[in-house]
DNA sequence: CTTGAACATCGATGTGTGTCTATGTCTGAT
DNA sequence: ATCAGACATAGACACACATCGATGTTCAAG
């Protein structure tokens, strides 16, 4: 079967929507962009999100991760895979080793629906 | 004993910081601004936010807020009072009625924390 | 083919959370 | 003083979740 139409992940059709003060969020919009913020709302994953976005050339290796925290390999791989499922997270597989990148595009519309003042 | 020291909720604290790709976030960081998103990663939760948020006037009663959703009257003020105690909700009484107020800098400051493009 | 390393998956467990019903606390009106 | 309405709190319960150790999978090296 063909998964030619899954390309976008759950990320790009969530959070492009208007500001949470312009107008009343519906319960589906609302459906949709809970579990980003979820996937956002631990702190173990917002630092992961945070060392795989800011790191250098843009993806961390996910050995480099492990050691970041005071938490077992499974741990974070449950994390990282939390964040991969919502869309939050891009992977790839190099050799023995798996890299991560940050999708900016989903954090800034996510960022953007959240915080954006009223006059 | 004098709460004079404590005007400020914890919203103004959390969120006040560099965006999530410039820098990897201090456990201490995360673990101010996890709670904040947790508060907001619930779909009822997310849509209270956005009703008081986006209503005219900038504030909402609870009755309003109610009879928005097919809850119970204790599940909608159990789900304001999280928004309430982590900062993101002001509470105002006024006769038999209570009205709450978002707080959009708190908003605004958490929207810039997460979705801030770098170059 | 075997070994070791990197990472994922599985199953178990304690803790957190969303929801409800029942009850309490104000406040304004009768 | 009593009553009714608006909202909060308390207790209970089912479910979700963060974490762990053990095990599985994949790949490169020897």
């Amino acid at each position: 079967m063909s998964k030619s139409l899954l390309v976008l992940g759950p990320a790009e059709t969530a959070a492009c929507c208007s500001p949470l003060s312009s107008q009343p969020l519906s319960a589906q919009q609302a459906g949709q962009v809970a579990p980003l913020l979820k996937a956002l709302a631990d702190p173990v994953r917002l630092r992961l999100m945070s060392l795989v976005a800011s790191h250098a050339g843009g993806e961390a290796c996910v050995c480099d991760l492990n050691d970041a925290f005071d938490l077992s390999q499974p741990t974070i791989s449950h994390h990282l895979k939390v964040l991969h499922d919502c869309g939050l997270l891009d992977r790839e597989k190099r050799g023995v080793w798996v890299y991560y990148r940050a999708r900016t595009e989903a954090l800034a519309s996510l960022g953007a629906l959240i915080g954006s003042a009223s006059p």
